[in-house]
DNA sequence: GTTAAAAGTGTATTTTGTACACTATATTGT
DNA sequence: ACAATATAGTGTACAAAATACACTTTTAAC
């Protein structure tokens, strides 16, 4: 059980994985990672990444470390989301799975994973292929987690770059919450928090008017959530 | 592993366990019940009630039936929380525990445990005892997970008799939120929700004025639910 | 019947949310 | 160079919700 056997109980027990759902934003719609299984069971189908969590390792790191060997993502907005325990949720016998909740911006995921994990794919939510265990239930929880999230916790920044315009964070809130959202109320509403840092810049990539470029300001928050301030959209 | 053995893998593995937090309501403040420990480790420290997980049981179906066995507690609100994996959390080896937040009020609970559960006892949430493992931080993200939960999810009821005052109701929610609130806001508020239902009946225990009884509306709020109803207090 | 304890009630003000349409800017095409 | 077009950016009026606040009613105890 472990080195430090003093009141060792062999109950037989199950097996403990972790699964994580990643989601990222293309610019229109939010889109998640699966893995095409190369191993049975459910060889060839597509799953959340994640693998058997180690002795010597936290469930965070296993997490971590599971994402970085099945899709080279590291360094990456990741946290626990809930977990799934069914008798018979996997074919190999009795395993508990702890989901994880990962959120990457797809410019920082093409610079980490290039071509490295070619078994890797974005799926649209809209059209995803069946999915192995009893995934499709977790990638469930975890939209319904997003949707919740997003409007009380300034999450949505993780799945931008650095840099972003107020157009698209838009896009991204209307992506993410699937509703049309109004172009004044929400300008004015997401300034107000004081969360957003204006950048000396324009955002050049456009062909047409450039638009103001924005940063989100990390420290304040910090600082206001001390204070007991609630971010609110 | 299991009967269905096709791909067993034989990793070592953590144990599970599932641990409770059970928050009652006393009129006045909010308590959580402790157990006191018979065995190693941490013999005679207080701890939540929990246990191993069994192979044929969902985690779920162990968490209510680790809290029957060391509570007689059954049929209560419970829903998972939050799962805690730290390498050494506990010193018999690996143990995982995914931990669970319970509610119940007290008159049922006396109603049911009677003197059966001695070793069982109710803490002020401002006055505990130190805790075995890591039962304090479990305790604490319990807290803040009722805190943040009453304010959007009609949840408190569970900690009342069937049937409340809305002083009552207020004195709960004042104990949980540790904030005094206005009496006549609150009622217009909680009213207005369309989920009380009036009854037929007056609070015989006052030595005082009656009050009004009020019920929640279990099915209203289903109904509700569906259609995109949001509780907010 | 006076007192005391607890329940119950309404309004004015402030804040926040919502609905809504045009102007400004930079590039493209002629 | 100028007209057309695509995108960014801006303000106000109205409705709804949150907040602050103090007295009256009821019933039992004395």
């Amino acid at each position: 059980m472990s080195k430090e056997n003093k009141y060792c109980y062999d109950y037989p027990r199950p097996s403990l994985t972790v699964d994580c759902v990643v989601f990222g934003f293309d610019g229109l719609s939010i889109k998640v990672l699966l893995i095409n299984r190369g191993v049975e069971p459910f060889k060839g189908k597509w799953a959340l990444p994640g693998g058997f969590v180690r002795m010597e390792e936290s469930i965070d790191e296993a997490a971590a470390r599971e994402l970085k060997e099945e899709t080279s993502i590291h360094s990456i907005f990741l946290e626990q989301l809930y977990t799934f325990g069914a008798p018979e949720r996997d074919p190999r016998g009795r395993v508990v799975s702890v989901a994880y909740f990962a959120l990457i911006n797809l410019h920082h995921f093409n610079a980490m994973a290039g071509d490295d994990a070619q078994k890797a794919q974005w799926f649209s939510l809209q059209d995803f292929p069946p999915l192995a265990f009893d995934h499709a239930e977790i990638l469930r929880m975890a939209v319904y987690r997003l949707k919740g999230k997003i409007r009380y916790q300034p999450i949505g920044f993780e799945l931008l770059p650095e840099k972003f315009t107020l157009v698209q964070l838009q896009n991204l809130y209307e992506a993410v919450l699937e509703m049309p959202l109004d172009k004044r109320n929400f300008r004015r509403k997401m300034l107000s928090t004081g969360l957003l840092i204006e950048l000396n810049e324009k955002d050049m990539r456009s062909t047409r008017k450039k638009a103001q470029l924005y940063q989100f300001n990390q420290e304040k928050f910090n600082e206001l959530s001390k204070k007991g301030f609630n971010f609110e959209i």
